[in-house]
RNA sequence: UCCUGAGUAGCUCAGCCGGUUAGAGCAUCUGACUGUUAAUCAGAGGGUCGCUGGUUCGAGCCCAGCCUCAGGAGCCA
């Protein structure tokens, strides 16, 4: 018995009537000779052929949907319509058998949302073998974008104890017993009792670890997990999530920019090309979806159309006071159809806005930048004009924010006002405040969500359904 | 957390104005057929109508509370 073959090889052979072994999971099995054999090395299945008249029946009832088996037999050009080759059989061997009265995955289309509800299953699909297998692309294409450009991959640290970011809601590390912690005279929870003694918790970014490497090793990334304890229940949050977070010295905002544009341009065209079909399968599922929706609500662009669209097209450069502007004087606003109306300078921008530069007045990607500084993070380095910030988003249609980031601010004095007008305990970020003490030199970086880039590239709806055991309120299943 | 909608067979869904034994397609099982493409044909089995309580002679349907899910909003990546 030889090597086992992967079965994008086998169907990709130039050479056939070569004797082969396969194993893998069976999609259908039909007419009682046709198996449909799928390995999960790429999203088409080979066909095998089982001569049933001269196999034993007992053996040929246990091939069933779901069912994992080894197949010898000899590739050869199919004598059928609908594929090139197939395989057939001389010995057919269950590895694992797959009750098809238990067994919850049919051979027909299932809900997204049945399908969440069985995520150890769900691997075994057509949409969701193409999911991951992009998202693996992606992955790996953010490590060589960075790799090639003389980028350290730093490893920040999961728990840490500073809860000073403001980035959101934590989740608390402890190994207290939870029903009996130690308390102090007082009556309070004894941190100092506690593992590390002090309070900890998940990060929520390694941003300002991060800060720290980069005054040294110039460029650094990090890439890994983050966690925020919101209660947001959003086809666009998780609780956790993966976050990219490259970190410049000597960069500015500009640069900043240009940086964000081609890791995005550079990753997706990176998958186009290595997951092709499994883009191309995604397009059409999504493309026979659209078609149960009204034409108006159709897109324009089919998902290949949208990315490529994305890669041959500078993203759209506008400062937010700009962007009031022309949200000011857009048709929806003059018409009071957005819900909250844009009338003055200063508030945050709603989904709604984005969304309208983004996709009815741009039609591109958008990079917001220069926001209000009361709206926006104590670290981000402030414009002259004493009331903005040079800080910038990543707009993109259908997603919102796919990057946030800024320039930093390293001028020591400063950043310290800044701290005590939004409270910020300048204590325990003393080793944060020691970079603007010790060489302090211009820098910028940004955070790029994960998910929400592998959203943007399969064309999935909810971010949920990419990545493999999703993480939000009221659920940790798996 | 807020707003809207949903929860009926393994899955997708129908179920009239509150009225007899709750239906269909697919899946499953049995049989037939055997070069099929989510095979086809015939037959069969399969239900705590999300949970708890209430209204009523009678509740899948009406009311209240709760749970879960989806979409939108907020928080953000």
């Amino acid at each position: 018995m030889g090597q086992r073959t992967k079965i994008k090889a086998l169907l990709e052979s130039e050479q056939t009537d070569i004797e082969v072994v396969v194993k893998g999971w069976v999609r259908t099995f039909r007419n009682n000779q046709f198996i449909a054999l799928n390995d999960g090395s790429t999203n088409n299945n080979i066909q095998i052929v089982v001569d049933f008249e001269n196999t034993d029946a007992a053996l040929l009832k246990r091939i069933t949907t779901g069912a994992a088996i080894s197949v010898t037999g000899i590739l050869i050009a199919s004598l059928g319509k609908g594929q090139k080759v197939e395989v057939k059989a001389t010995e057919v061997e269950i590895l694992g058998d797959s009750d098809p009265e238990k067994y919850p995955l049919q051979p027909k289309k299932h809900s997204l949302e049945f399908l969440r509800e069985i995520a150890h299953l769900r691997f075994r699909t057509n949409t969701f073998g193409a999911i991951f297998r992009v998202r693996n692309s992606l992955s790996f294409a953010i490590h060589q974008f960075f790799q090639e450009r003389g980028f350290v991959y730093l490893h920040t640290p999961i728990i840490t104890a500073s809860d000073a970011e403001g980035a959101g809601e934590t989740f608390h590390v402890t190994n207290f017993d939870l029903a009996n912690p130690p308390k102090t005279e007082t009556g309070e929870i004894d941190f100092s009792q506690d593992f590390f003694a002090r309070p900890t918790n998940l990060t929520v970014s390694g941003q300002l670890e991060g800060e720290l490497a980069a005054m040294a090793l110039s460029d650094i990334y990090t890439f890994g997990p983050t966690f925020r304890a919101e209660n947001s229940n959003t086809t666009r949050h998780l609780a956790e999530f993966w976050m990219i977070e490259p970190e410049m010295a000597f960069y500015d905002l500009n640069d900043n920019m240009d940086l964000a544009e081609a890791l995005l341009k550079y990753v997706i065209a990176y998958a186009l090309d290595k997951n092709k079909e499994d883009i191309e399968f995604l397009s059409q599922r999504l493309e026979e979806e659209e078609k149960q929706k009204p034409q108006a609500e159709r897109s324009e662009m089919n998902l290949l159309q949208k990315l490529e669209f994305c890669l041959n097209n500078d993203f759209e450069r506008v400062t937010y006071t700009e962007a009031i502007d022309i949200l000011k004087e857009s048709t929806p606003n003059k018409k009071k159809k957005f819900q909250y109306l844009v009338e003055g300078w200063g508030t945050d921008l709603q989904s709604e806005h984005e969304r309208y530069l983004v996709e009815k007045h741009f039609k591109k990607p958008v990079i917001l930048t220069d926001y209000p500084m009361e709206i926006k993070a104590f670290y981000m380095r402030q414009n002259d004009d004493g009331k903005t910030v040079r800080a910038m988003d990543v707009l993109f249609p259908g997603i919102g924010e796919m990057i946030g980031g800024s320039q930093r601010e390293e001028r020591l004095d400063k950043l310290e006002q800044r701290m005590d007008e939004m409270g910020i305990p300048k204590e325990e970020l003393w080793w944060y405040l020691d970079t603007r003490r010790f060489g302090a030199c211009p820098h910028a970086g940004f955070g790029l969500g994960f998910e929400r880039l592998v959203l943007f590239v399969t064309g999935m709806g909810n971010i949920r359904d990419v990545i493999p055991f999703p993480r939000y309120p009221k659920n940790a299943e798996f």
